[in-house]
RNA sequence: GGGCGAUUAGCUCAGUCGGCUAGAGCGCCUCUCUUACACGGAGGAGGCCAUCUGUUCAAUUCAGAUAUCGCCCA
């Protein structure tokens, strides 16, 4: 352990040498490292893995911060805890970058082919996928790193096929045709959750469907020979098997059985009546387009039409269109119908209209609806117990409102479609063999178990991402292998998580978790604020707004960042955020820093006497507001009420401590005061503890300067020292005193280098005594050469009423004395507005009769208070007349 | 369309159980480089708590509505 040399204690708090430094003490000590073994109570969570592709934005600072906040914090509290740390390969995102690659090279990955694919992918997982680690590093994360994992490694991909294998075995995986959500860039299907709405400008295309000639037209038919029918994608009209009208829909009723001629192709398609279409959207007539829309997809199940794909799975058309239009792009088509439409005149109208377009939530292409074979977890089943989780508090959402979220998706579940056609992921686990037979195994099959063959063929798709993420509270410990980490640390106690992936991530570890351990991930999940630029847009790399936290680290401070961060997260859902803010959490980072600077000649290695020597009333003060924020700060850990955590360690430590104590004992240490010394040896080392959470890095630094004793890290959570309030109220109206008397001479503007004298009449002979006492501190604090005491005001004077007595500050020869008959008239006047106030509330005799007694009390008692002081300054103002 | 959140000082935000002269940081104004800190110290100005209607002895706080902004779901 390094010791601090006080001869180089800078006026400046410098970062830059300290933070490495201690991180690799901690690190190189095991502080980090968890035993399983361990007898002590423990305390676990595990990291939301960042993205291998990804680098630290101010989010992670964020989520990460709140993380080592409560590790550190339940470390000291003298839990056996495990902050369990990794990264995941995210699939769909990896794959993203690494196309973008090849097509900068003129490539793509289907010519490149799976295997090469595959290598670039683990190239790419090795160059980037330690930078985020260090990052966390440089954040000052007590993470075990002897524990990190990542979701394709050895155990993590046992646990994917064990969970698949067995849901498949109680038969919650299914493999099935059904209409998906297909991003045609990415080449494969994505689930509900990954596409994303967006608003675009576009029409109604209203189109004509001509009526069968071939079907002999009833003398009684009356009306044009055609349907209209309106549709935001005119292109899929190539696809349409059907119209569909409400039955009860009057327009229609005569054209119920018909048969219509589908525009532009010829085909004969029916009109049929389905409860499901509405009336009055539109012209109350749809075109149905089973094989490329969700809904059509279940209206041509249900009446039995045929399913005709004419987008393929990179959007262009395919062979089933008249070959005017084969292999256009979807755009391309849609302009070509429209034209040919409007030619032969079946176009009616065209309106303008606001889409809401689903987009591929990773490359931002339009998601083509598109039928093909997919695999499923089967949900309903698994959201039971998990909402049974939330709603009975076993597992606590903060804040409480995203309960409601969580439950609404649940209760409106729909199955997880898992596969996706990528390779860079976990390959599934299903093998098909030519005699028909499905193997889904733990181990590779070597043969097909019924017909022995060896000619194997394994399901060519990967899992989605989010299948692996799911089982990362207990798949990261060794699962399914019944391991000491489970045991030790399973459930864990914490998750801290951006909101945005409630339902991807957090909900799916609950059902997971419950499945397959039997048992809640995780007791407690924080969902932490979205933080906004200045002009409150979403922060982004590709717009390049944002703020770098590394950046910030180097100019700031790793821990100014952290504290800041800390006092900004009010459990908003939003905020904005400047580099400015920063400011913030160095200015603090200097002043603990300064006023250990003060104090560690006369503290530091002090053991303090076993005994409480004699308190001074000011020992007694400080100890007492101590005392309240340490009660404070361990409930609001917590209960994550971070920003309150921060702000009262903040106003503690400056406007308590510094302003006033750190004022008081500045004398007395000069005088080597026993007492004044042990209650800084516990006040400061105990703040120290406090402030840890937050500023790892600067509390280990004055810990050891201060000679403390071992490693912060090490140490025990502090908590209150009961000593006594005898006094406090002295205090108070001495501090009281020196605010009224730097008053008096701001606002009548005596000069800095005037001398002045402060005279108190007070019949209060305690009080008296005490303030006798601490003269010189009063002189040293209100900037008075001497304080006297006497009942007399002297001439011309400016007055300060206090509680308990009043103070004469003479001003004869050095101001204009007029000034103070107006500083008395406008604090008569305040005084008298506030007496108002409360006489207003007496004035209803419902408030004396209905309000709770303590209330009224307490009105009465100050309204007392008030009026004394406010009779006492008129008496000065008008002696002074 | 449904759900959630926000609206408080010039800016960014707190405000617990309905009752304290509604607070903080930054910015602004005045003074001050005094032996921890000018990333500091002292003092000050600045608010119809979005609007309306209720409930209540009492509303920034609770309820309902409106407006504006944002997030999520469909």
């Amino acid at each position: 352990m390094q010791d601090a040399n006080a001869g180089d204690f800078s006026s400046r708090y410098d970062p830059r040498p300290v933070e490495g430094k201690w991180y690799r003490f901690w690190e190189e000590s095991g502080f980090f490292t968890a035993d399983a073994q361990s007898k002590k109570p423990k305390f676990s969570i595990v990291i939301p893995p960042p993205n291998i592709t990804g680098s630290l934005h101010v989010g992670h600072a964020l989520n990460n911060s709140l993380q080592d906040a409560q590790i550190r914090f339940k470390k000291l509290q003298g839990f056996e805890t495990l902050w369990l740390p990794g990264t995941d390969h995210a699939s769909i995102g990896t794959h993203t970058h690494i196309d973008r690659a090849l097509a900068a090279e003129g490539t793509d990955r289907f010519q490149l082919g799976r295997e090469e694919f595959l290598k670039r992918a683990w190239a790419w997982k090795e160059k980037y996928g330690t930078r985020i680690i260090e990052q966390l590093k440089l954040l000052g994360c007590a993470c075990d790193w002897t524990r990190t994992r990542f979701t394709m490694d050895e155990v993590c991909s046992r646990a994917v096929r064990e969970a698949f294998v067995r849901y498949y075995e109680e038969g919650l995986i299914y493999r099935g045709t059904r209409i998906v959500n297909w991003c045609p860039r990415c080449h494969t299907a994505v689930s509900d959750l990954e596409v994303k709405h967006q608003d675009q400008n576009s029409h109604w295309w209203y189109i004509r469907y001509p009526i069968a000639k071939s079907e002999a037209r009833s003398p009684n038919d009356e009306g044009p020979d055609y349907v209209v029918v309106a549709t935001t994608r005119p292109e899929t009209m190539l696809g349409d098997t059907a119209v569909a009208v409400n039955p009860k829909d009057e327009r229609y009723k005569h054209l119920a059985g018909r048969n219509l001629v589908l525009p532009l192709v010829g085909r004969v398609i029916p009109l049929v009546t389905d409860e499901l279409v509405l009336a009055e959207f539109g012209t109350g007539a749809v075109k149905v387009t089973p094989a490329h829309d969700a809904s059509d997809f279940e209206m041509g199940k249900k009446h039995g039409l045929e399913f005709i794909t004419v987008i393929d799975d990179k959007a262009r058309m395919t062979d089933e269109v008249p070959e005017k239009y084969r292999n256009l792009s979807r755009e391309e088509c849609r302009k070509r119908v429209v034209e040919d439409l409007e030619a032969q005149g079946l176009m009616e109208k065209i309106e303008p209209y606001k889409l809401s377009a689903s987009i591929c939530e990773r490359c931002g292409t339009v998601v083509e609806p598109l039928i093909s074979e997919q695999w499923f977890v089967r949900m309903q089943e698994l959201a039971r117990p998990a909402i049974e989780v939330v709603e009975s508090g076993r597992v606590k959402l903060i804040p409480e409102r995203w309960n409601k979220v969580y439950l609404e998706w649940m209760y409106n579940i729909r199955d997880w479609c898992i596969s996706r056609q990528l390779w860079w992921g976990h390959r599934i686990p299903v093998w098909y063999c030519d005699c028909g037979e499905i193997t889904v195994a733990r181990q590779d099959p070597t043969e097909c178990p019924k017909c022995h063959s060896k000619n194997l063929r394994q399901d060519e798709d990967i899992l989605d991402t989010w299948f692996s993420s799911a089982l990362w509270p207990f798949s990261t410990m060794g699962w399914p292998e019944k391991t000491p980490d489970l045991a030790k640390f399973y459930p864990t106690d914490f998750l801290s998580t951006a909101p945005d992936i409630i339902f991807l991530w957090v909900a799916r570890m609950i059902f997971s978790g419950l499945r397959f351990m039997g048992d809640i991930p995780f007791s407690r999940v924080y969902f932490h604020s979205f933080i906004l630029v200045e002009t409150g847009e979403r922060m982004s790399r590709s717009k390049g707004i944002g703020i770098d936290p590394v950046d910030m680290f180097q100019k700031y401070g790793t821990d100014a960042v952290r504290f800041t961060l800390a006092y900004l997260e009010s459990q908003s859902q939003s905020y904005r955020l400047s580099e400015k803010r920063f400011e913030f959490g160095r200015n603090f980072t200097n002043k603990v820093w300064n006023a250990c600077r003060l104090i560690a000649p006369h503290v530091a290695g002090a053991a303090p006497d076993k005994d409480n020597p004699a308190l001074a009333p000011e020992d007694r003060w400080i100890m007492s507001r101590y005392g309240r924020t340490v009660e404070l700060v361990t409930g609001g850990l917590d209960a994550c009420s971070y920003a309150a955590v921060a702000s009262r360690l903040h106003e503690f430590f400056w406007h308590e401590l510094c302003d006033w104590y750190l004022e008081f004992a500045k004398l007395r240490l000069r005088a080597d005061d026993a007492a004044c010394r042990w209650t800084l040896h516990h006040v400061l080392r105990g703040t120290l503890q406090l402030l840890h959470p937050f500023m790892p890095f600067i509390t280990e630094e004055l810990w050891q300067r201060m000679r403390f004793g071992g490693s912060i890290m090490r140490s025990k959570w502090p908590e209150p020292i009961a000593v006594g309030e005898g006094g406090i109220g002295l205090v108070e109206t001495m501090r009281e005193l020196i605010v009224a008397v730097r008053n008096i001479r701001a606002e009548m503007e005596v000069p800095a280098k005037s001398e002045v004298r402060c005279i108190v009449n007070s019949t209060d002979a305690g009080l008296t005594g005490f303030l006798r006492n601490s003269a010189g501190l009063i002189r040293e604090l209100a900037g008075v050469s001497a304080l006297e005491f006497g009942a007399l005001r002297p001439e011309k004077s400016s007055v300060a009423v206090l509680p308990g007595c009043e103070a004469y500050v003479p001003l004869a020869g050095v101001v204009d004395v007029e000034k103070e008959l107006e500083r008395m008239k406008k604090e008569i006047a305040n005084l008298t507005r506030l007496v108002a106030g409360i006489d207003a509330k007496f004035a209803n005799p419902d408030f004396a009769a209905r309000a709770k007694p303590d209330v009224v009390e307490a009105e009465r008692n100050r309204r007392a208070e008030l009026a004394s002081k406010l009779e006492r300054l008129e008496k000065q103002h008008d002696a002074w007349q």
